[in-house]
DNA sequence: GGTTTGACCATAA
DNA sequence: CTTATGGCCAAAC
């Protein structure tokens, strides 16, 4: 049995369906170094460009130590949304990687895009 | 059932 | 550049 849900350490459990968290987790974990994508892109890559929040719930969810970039996921326009003082850990991680971020934007964000040439399947 | 809440987004002013 | 608004979806309450 898995431990019951806590949503105070685990954060919103918002999915779009059974399978949603894993498959934003493969997508993200496609994304290189030193490149980024957006919510929105990854949603519109799954083929639900309508729930680009839940690629954000999804992240939030994701068990300390994973293997998933989810830094290099940012908001519309290269700008970090993340509460608090988890923007700065993104900005930092970003850093750590070459990705200069400055208020509150991914400098460069256009170049540094990265585009899913194929789409996932629905 | 209804209301609130978000790691969102596009558009308008 | 900024804020405001409406749309969106699913879970929590």
């Amino acid at each position: 049995m898995p431990p019951p849900y806590d949503p105070d350490r685990h954060g919103p459990r918002r999915v779009v369906g059974p399978g949603w968290q894993s498959r934003v987790a493969d997508l993200v974990r496609r994304v290189p170094r030193g490149a980024v994508t957006t919510y929105g892109d990854v949603a519109t890559a799954l083929g639900r460009a309508n729930v680009a929040r839940h690629v954000g719930y999804a992240l939030a969810a994701l068990p300390a130590g994973s293997d998933v970039p989810w830094w290099r996921v940012v908001a519309a326009g290269g700008r970090l949304s993340l509460p608090g003082a988890a923007a700065r850990d993104q900005q930092r991680r970003l850093a750590a990687e070459g990705v200069a971020v400055a208020n509150g934007r991914v400098v460069a964000f256009t170049a540094r895009r990265h585009r899913f040439d194929d789409r996932a399947p629905r």
